[in-house]
DNA sequence: TTTCGTAGTCACTTTTTCGTAACTATACCA
DNA sequence: TGGTATAGTTACGAAAAAGTGACTACGAAA
């Protein structure tokens, strides 16, 4: 999933940003404010620590989130949106209102956001 | 990637009905016009046949695209959006736009759409 | 009778992604 | 000296997704 530099079509370079399993939602769970690595693992339901940390930081390489690492002790890690992962707040909302209207409309129970 | 009946959050959902490696760009050639099997996998490039009749049937089980078989000879299969693929296309376009964007801004080169 | 074209399916392999559990560094605190 | 907390890393294996190539069915045309 790491991004190359050509593509046929846009839309696999935006797979490949955000795409994933994982990606949206812990872009989701950054857009109300910034967290720290175990304060993000805490919000996101059954990912694994690994995982976490992987897909964090092919979003930080990707510049659409921002690493900025505090020498408290021990050190926090505090994860936010940069400008990039702002512009992208509005389509995420979009996304998920269309879903839930999906899931409305097919009797698909969502119990979070 | 099959579509469950719960999910703890609807970006989960999301990432099941549209994520992948394919379906968004199954769908943008979509967009414009209905298209048989085989134009898809022209238009597509470097798609296997597994894989689109894959995510074809994942898309029309999902009801966002539509298979409708003519009894021809040989038999022509033609996909469209539904109701539920047509609410999606101003998504679509938005995450294009956000991309070609970003890859603008970071010299990635997208030579089709 | 063989070949052609459409729209697949099937068996198999490779690649990618995901999950689990154990381990590390740091420094404070008891 | 041992325990605690944060934010990871590492090795290993399982599971999921994707790729490959051969195969099928249908009837029309050569």
């Amino acid at each position: 999933m790491a991004v190359k530099n050509n593509y046929v079509c846009s839309l696999g370079l935006t797979i490949d940003l955000i795409g994933g399993k994982w990606k949206l939602m812990i872009l989701w769970y950054l857009i109300e404010e910034s967290k720290r690595f175990g304060e993000l693992k805490k919000s996101i339901p059954n990912i694994s620590q690994k995982v976490l940390t992987e897909q964090l930081k092919e979003l930080e390489s990707s510049q659409i989130i921002s690493r900025k690492v505090y020498p408290t002790v021990p050190v926090t890690v505090e994860y936010a949106m940069t400008a990039y992962g702002e512009s992208l707040i509005p389509l995420i909302h979009d996304l998920c209102d269309w879903t839930k209207q999906y899931a409305s409309e097919n009797d698909i129970e969502i119990s979070g956001d």
